[in-house]
DNA sequence: CCGATATCGTTATGATCATAACGATATCGA
DNA sequence: TCGATATCGTTATGATCATAACGATATCGG
């Protein structure tokens, strides 16, 4: 086995730097999600679903039916984005599309009945999942992380 | 002005559900992530850098010359990943490639002139970014914040 | 020395993401 | 009523991302 290497590191060392990447928050965001990520597929990645695609379906199961773009926002996905997830979970027949009779601009998107099923299935092992990514975490600094990143993430 | 429309919204309530999705950690981090990175593309996106590509170019002025793999893993991302970044800064001359001598499996990363001084110029600015997408948070928080998030991330 | 194993970079595939521009529909205000 | 404005969904472009499979090179153990 080769080294793990480091070596072609050089400790140049350029002019300032008291300044590290690790200390800028988008990077440890980045790096944190990368991780939450990653555990949930572990875990539901035999179900052949990603973590947005998971969101939608949960999100429509909490609030019914709801149009394309509402859904999207309530899911943190432009309409551009939003718009490729249902095609996919529509194509798997996990939801299903219909026109707004009132509002012909609308595409209202519902689950199927085989969508439900499928997110009763995995809501428990999602909320595992989560405890999962929390291990390293105190009771009491889940909550404060919850709250800290509440406020970031509102603005 | 339409209305800011809810308008398609039945509360329909299925089953269960205490169940919410913002008490997933990895959708709360999501939403963190892309707050932060919205603001950063706000202040260096007239430079055509994306948060990405800052964080290799700003480890590679921490670090000086590394193997693209190396890289890779210090701004965390796949090796099928940094190669299209480095790809992208390569043909903006920002960063240059050479060839190991003493292993040749290795393409050595680092910064040209112009790379090193616009990194120069950016870093300010990324710092201020940080300050933007913190302030929210008091002193104290913050550095709450940066413990929690590190314990998740490192795993 | 030499085969087993590990690492490096590449290729291919598929899913996110953000942005800008566009036509269609809906609503508002004069 | 009717033009200005806003929203909805679409299209196009380009950049991230993760994964799997692959050849080339390097290192280790016997």
């Amino acid at each position: 086995m080769p080294r793990t290497s480091t070596k072609t590191e050089s400790p140049v060392r350029r002019l300032t730097s008291d300044y590290r990447l690790e200390d800028q928050v988008g990077f440890l965001l980045r790096r944190a999600y990368q991780r939450a990520s990653s555990n949930l597929v572990d875990r539901i990645g035999s179900y052949d679903l990603t973590a947005p695609q998971y969101a939608t379906l949960a999100r429509l199961y909490e609030r019914g039916a709801l149009s394309q773009n509402l859904l999207g926002r309530l899911v943190a996905m432009e309409p551009a984005n939003i718009r490729d997830v249902v095609l996919r979970l529509k194509k798997r027949r996990l939801v299903a599309t219909r026109r707004d009779p009132t509002d012909k601009r609308l595409i209202l998107i519902d689950l199927t009945a085989a969508g439900t099923a499928l997110v009763e299935q995995l809501i428990p092992i999602e909320i595992a999942c989560t405890a999962t990514t929390l291990v390293p975490l105190k009771a009491n600094e889940r909550k404060q992380l919850y709250d800290l990143l509440g406020r970031l993430a509102d603005g």
